[in-house]
DNA sequence: TGCCTCTCCGTGAACGTTTACGTTGCGCGG
DNA sequence: CCGCGCAACGTAAACGTTCACGGAGAGGCA
């Protein structure tokens, strides 16, 4: 492990002063164009890193993200915020100001949050892109003017996004699939609800749980999906039906959050006890629905996990400037009777956590501590 | 948001200069006692917390951690290691240096390999603690030293431990005894194998389990869990034995590694195929057998993600001082048929992900970057 | 008294980057 | 020729911590 390259040894190489590469490779005014690509190659030759360390000693500015979510999902999005925080202590380089936008539906307000986030000139935007093709241009906007952004559970392609955020929504359907296939010992007849084809996510989940049964259970016949377009009337109404025409319907797989019309559907057919329902996320109104059996599984989409890692890649590009990988996807995880109050507990857990762990060091008097000032009294 | 506290502000309220400061909160010698005791009140009173960026800036010293792991189980191990490199290059404050020490069985040559990694000083140990009560009094040893030490897997009671990194075990077996119960619905006799009672993970699986499936599934039957003492020999002629002793038997719960002659027994007693077996981790010999559906699930313990919480726990105590959360448990992820090339290609991504991550850079030419220098070319 | 040791403490130079400010050198209008 | 502005670049002081060095005193011993 040779010794780092500094700025000083650019400088050397390169005939100039640490001020003059420094303008270079940020692209800062006032150099001139060949002594700029010369250093930039010298830079680049030497394989210079920038010593973080160093830059946040320096300027301790404080790094300003815009979190803009939907208003409605709002467990989910507290879990993403919380796990943002979390992951922004543990950078505990920077003090770090997130402010939250919150737009009141799919497709209402979200581009203004967006704007609302750039007029700000924050260092960074997490964003929940709603409608990824109307956020389009004001992504590339942004991108242009080398404000990274991070797409949270929904991605919006070429959009010059720094990176998407989310569960893999083949695994997540696979699995839906195998357990659907497995709980119905490998006959009858399974739907699926979905907000949108129009939108990847949805489609893929569908996707992946569709082929697994068709792969591993080709006797179970998978219906059409039902689109319910965020929509909980529409979901009730349309299972309603569903129910009615297929009487010998055996289980239903939701991919999204609205599953509570689904099951209301299935109880007020006399269905509940002969379906059955598998579900997304973990939500207060669901909870009961686990614990009774009324919902067989539910895929939990990992909301704080989310949220770390959308803070981390982020976090990532601005100090280091290194473009992380562009798709993050994360396993979900599998919320049953039997361990519903595990995950129960690690939200709230999660909660108090944060005075949960300052009290902790001063009660911990046992544990060893490096800082003898922290670790007395 | 008040100014950082610095080392100067303590030294010009107790009167002092700033190394003296820096000996008192280091105990480092050469400080009398008073003087000591006054900068450290005055220190906690102004809360006084240090400047990571600074301390890396002026001792860019490279961090070792001894990574202690048993022989046999490589790919779990290898998979920890290679949470442990991620989450250290995420770090990126400072170069690390992984020691591995192996040993060759349960309790053979773990303390010798502790003892080496005490005698190297390193600066942390991470662990996975074979016989815990064996390596008791050289785990208080190395906390007495101020050496941290994070078991793994398993973990070591008040051994002054600074934290224990695992999968939630109860939260496993319920897991595994949820699915059992659908799987069976709700009908028959099972049996679980493990590798002694008397270590706490492997009775809190079986306790998940067995509580579970009484709860939810009253109907089927849990029988004896069998002790196989990770003897591969043993496992399979215990199997063989309980599969003649209960022709009525229809799934087993592997809640170890060991499952491979588990299968083997149920195979050549020709049982294979009317059992329910549900197994733990994933590894090359148990792909075919999920594959094929042999296995109808895999309770995946996530080694890479144990490793990475494992650093992050040593990281955050070494870098901040902090005594984090003495316990860390992860949610399991369930590996069936339809998903698992996803963890597959997981695996996979993980080994080439580093270089994979650098071709990136250079190759992905659109993305944003504040340093002009990576991004050109 | 001279010399030496030991404890306790101050001093100042790193560490690599950022940034405000100072200094050139050049062209141009008056 | 003077003065001005401007682009291009150099300079040096921060940022907060670490660490090697050195000095001042106190005490011991011949």
């Amino acid at each position: 492990m040779t010794k780092n390259v500094t700025l000083f040894d650019i400088a050397a190489a390169s005939g100039v002063s640490t001020g003059t590469v420094h303008r270079a490779i940020h692209d800062h005014p006032g150099v001139n164009a060949e002594t700029k690509a010369q250093v930039l190659r010298i830079a680049k030759k030497l394989g210079y890193r920038p010593n973080l360390a160093a830059r946040f000693l320096s300027s301790k500015r404080t790094l300003r993200i815009s979190l803009n979510t939907l208003e409605g999902t709002t467990s989910f999005w507290d879990e993403v915020r919380t796990g943002i925080r979390e992951e922004a202590k543990a950078a505990l380089l920077e003090s770090v100001d997130i402010q939250v936008r919150t737009f009141p539906g799919l497709g209402e307000g979200d581009v203004e949050a967006f704007e609302a986030a750039l007029a700000e000139k924050v260092d960074g935007i997490i964003t929940f892109p709603s409608r990824p093709e109307k956020l389009l241009p004001f992504i590339r906007r942004a991108s242009r003017r080398r404000i990274p952004v991070v797409c949270v559970a929904t991605d919006a392609p070429d959009s010059g996004r720094l990176a998407v955020v989310s569960i893999d929504t083949l695994a997540s359907g696979a699995l839906a699939g195998d357990l659907m296939g497995r709980f119905s010992n490998g006959q009858g007849k399974v739907a699926a609800t979905l907000s949108d084809l129009g939108i990847t996510e949805h489609a893929e989940k569908f996707s992946g749980f569709q082929n697994t049964l068709q792969q591993f259970y080709p006797a179970v016949r998978v219906l059409e999906p039902l689109e319910d377009h965020d929509i909980e009337p529409e979901a009730y109404q349309k299972c309603r039906a569903l129910l009615d025409a297929h009487p010998d319907l055996t289980g239903i797989y939701v991919t999204t959050e609205a599953s509570i019309p689904v099951i209301s559907a299935a109880a007020d057919a006399g269905r509940l006890d002969r379906l059955t329902i598998i579900t997304t996320d973990l939500f207060a109104a669901l909870v009961p629905k686990i614990r009774s059996g009324a919902v067989a599984a539910s895929i939990y989409q990992r909301p704080r996990t989310q949220g770390r890692m959308a803070f981390r890649v982020l976090h990532e590009y601005i100090a280091e400037g290194k473009c992380p990988s562009r798709q993050v996807t994360l396993a979900p995880h599998l919320v049953m009777r039997g361990n519903l109050e595990f995950f129960l507990g690690r939200q709230q857990g999660q909660r108090s956590g944060r005075r949960g762990s300052r009290t902790q060091i001063s009660s911990e008097a046992e544990a060893p501590t490096p800082e003898a000032v922290l670790a007395d009294g």
